[in-house]
DNA sequence: CTCGGAACTT
DNA sequence: AAGTTCCGAG
C-alpha cells in the first residue's frame, strides 16, 4: 500500500490525499481510503461512483468494503456495521451525506471545499451544460491552497481570497490547528465550513509540491491571486480568465481582481470519463473549465435542495441563484426534483413518506439512465477471492456510463426573471414580507 | 438498512 | 481527533 499520491498520477485534488504528515492526521482516514478506492478501476464492483450524482458513490458490497478497511487498519473484525457508523461520523463534519432511501449510497460534499473559493460563480449562466454522467475525479489541484475566504462577511466581495501556489509556501507552515471548529455550526448565518477549509488548506500546503518556478513567498492578502499556469488547450472557454491573459502579472502570478459581477470561474476540478485516462493527470497544473464547474456548482446546489442539506451547505452569495427547479439535468430527475421540491418537510417521519413515493414515481426516460446499481440482491457471497490484483472487468455498462449526457434543454432560471413578475400586488407583498416567508410561499406556490 | 448515543481505543 | 465497538430505536 504505497501512498496513493505517488501512484499514478492525481486523480484527486490534494486534500483527498491526507497524509501522516497532516496535522491532526497521522494515519489514514476513511474517506480518504474511500476516494482511493473510488480512483481505482480494481474495486469498480466493489465501490464506485455514482452516475448523474457528483460525488455520489455507491458501496457495492459493504462486505469487501468493511474487510479492505479493516485490512488497512488492522482492524479484522472491521465490518460495514462498524465502517457505516464512522461514515455517519462524517454527516456532521459535512465531509458525507447520505443518500437518502438508496441503500448503500452516500454522496461527497466536495462543494466544502470548492465553494469558500468560488464565491463569485455565476452559476445561472450555464446550468446544464457540462457532462453528467462523469464522476467527480477532480484532477490537479495539487500545487494549491487556497485560503480561505473570510468567514465573517460571505458576501463582503471585497475581501476576495487569494489563490496561491502552495508550491511557494515552502515552509508549509500554515498550520491552521484550528480547535475551534466542531459542532460549530449552529449559527444560521455563519458558514461552518471556513474551518473545515482551512484543513484542506493544510492538506494541500503540506504536500511538498513539486518545485515549480521559484516565486516569492507570499502572506494572505485580500486579493486573488490565481497562479499561472499556461497550460494551452486545457481552457475551452474562451471568457476564461486564463485565456483572456495568461501573461504573468508579476512573478508569475496572475492578479485577478475579483467582483461579484465577473463571472470568473476556475475550477480544480475535470471530469474525466475514465479518471486513469484523463489527459490531465499527468500534469499538475491548475485547469480551468468554467462549465464544469458551473455545472458542478449547480450539482451541489441541487444537493442542498433534494438532501435537505443546510443551506449553510451551499454559501449564499450574491448572484449565486440556484433554483431548485434548475436541477433538471436528466428527464428522470426533473420528476425527482420537482417532487422534492415539495413545501419543506416538516419531520423526518414526512421526509421518508415523501421519498418513497418519489422513488415509486415513474420514470419516464430511460434514455442514458444511469443504472441504479443492482445491490447484492441476496448478499450472494460470490468468492471475492483476490482484490487488489482483481482484473476490472469493464462492463459494457460502465463504458456507457462514461458517456456524456447532455441535459434536454438549457434551462432559463425562474427566479428573479430579469423581465417583469405576473402578480404585481404580490409582488410588493412579497417585498414587504420577510425573506423567510417570501421563500415560504414561493415553496409553497411552485 | 440507517441513525446516533455512549464508552472506549489509539 | 478519528475512529471502533456495541447497541437500541425507527
Amino acid at each position: 500500500w504505497l501512498c496513493p499520491v505517488h501512484t499514478k498520477g492525481y486523480q484527486f485534488p490534494d486534500w483527498a490525499y491526507k497524509t501522516e504528515s497532516s496535522p491532526g492526521s497521522r494515519q489514514i482516514q476513511l474517506w480518504h481510503f474511500i476516494l482511493e478506492l473510488l480512483q481505482k478501476e480494481e474495486f469498480r464492483h466493489v465501490i464506485a461512483w455514482q452516475q448523474g450524482e457528483y460525488g455520489e458513490f455507491v458501496i457495492k458490497d459493504p462486505d469487501e468494503v468493511a474487510r479492505l478497511w479493516g485490512r488497512r487498519k488492522c482492524k479484522p473484525q472491521m465490518n460495514y456495521d462498524k465502517l457505516s457508523r464512522a461514515l455517519r461520523y462524517y454527516y456532521n463534519k459535512r465531509i458525507l451525506h447520505k443518500t437518502k432511501g438508496k441503500r448503500f449510497t452516500y454522496k461527497f460534499n466536495f462543494n466544502k471545499l470548492v465553494m469558500p473559493n468560488y464565491p463569485f460563480i455565476n452559476i445561472r449562466s450555464s446550468a446544464g451544460v457540462v457532462p453528467q454522467s462523469a464522476p467527480p475525479v477532480p484532477t490537479a489541484s495539487s500545487r494549491f491552497h487556497f485560503p480561505p475566504l473570510d468567514t465573517h462577511s460571505p458576501t463582503s466581495d471585497v475581501q476576495p481570497g487569494r489563490f496561491s501556489a502552495s508550491s511557494l509556501t515552502t515552509s508549509g507552515q500554515e498550520s491552521l490547528s484550528d480547535g475551534t471548529d466542531r459542532k460549530a455550526e449552529l449559527s444560521e448565518l455563519e458558514d461552518g465550513s471556513a474551518t473545515d477549509w482551512r484543513r484542506g488548506v493544510d492538506l494541500m500546503s503540506s504536500r511538498n509540491a513539486v518545485g515549480g518556478g521559484g516565486i516569492g513567498h507570499q502572506k494572505r492578502k485580500p486579493d486573488i491571486m490565481l497562479p499561472l499556469f499556461t497550460r494551452p488547450g486545457i481552457y475551452p472557454d474562451p471568457h476564461s480568465p486564463f485565456a483572456v491573459s495568461p501573461i504573468p502579472g508579476r512573478g508569475g502570478v496572475l492578479n485577478v481582481p475579483i467582483s461579484p459581477a465577473l463571472s470568473l470561474t476556475p475550477t480544480i476540478f475535470s471530469y474525466s470519463p475514465s479518471p486513469g485516462l484523463s489527459p490531465f493527470t499527468s500534469s499538475s497544473c491548475f485547469s480551468f473549465n468554467p462549465e464544469e464547474m458551473k455545472h458542478y456548482l449547480h450539482s451541489q446546489a441541487c444537493s442542498v435542495f433534494n438532501y435537505h442539506l443546510s443551506p449553510r451547505t451551499f454559501p449564499r452569495y450574491p448572484g449565486l441563484m440556484v433554483p431548485p427547479l434548475q436541477c433538471q439535468m436528466h428527464p428522470e430527475e426533473s420528476t425527482q426534483f420537482s417532487i422534492k421540491l415539495q413545501p419543506p418537510p416538516v419531520g423526518r417521519k414526512n421526509r421518508e413518506r415523501a421519498e418513497s413515493s418519489e422513488e415509486s414515481a415513474p420514470g419516464s426516460a430511460p434514455a442514458a439512465a444511469p443504472i441504479p446499481p443492482r445491490i447484492k440482491p441476496a448478499r450472494e457471497k460470490e468468492g471475492h477471492a483476490q482484490e487488489e490484483g482483481t482484473v476490472p472487468s469493464r462492463t459494457t455498462e460502465e463504458e456507457k456510463g462514461t458517456i456524456f449526457v447532455r441535459p434536454a434543454a438549457p434551462p432559463v432560471w425562474p427566479s428573479v426573471p430579469p423581465g417583469k413578475e405576473p402578480n404585481t400586488s404580490e409582488k410588493k407583498e412579497d417585498a414587504l414580507m420577510p425573506p423567510k416567508l417570501r421563500l415560504k410561499r414561493r415553496w409553497n406556490d411552485d
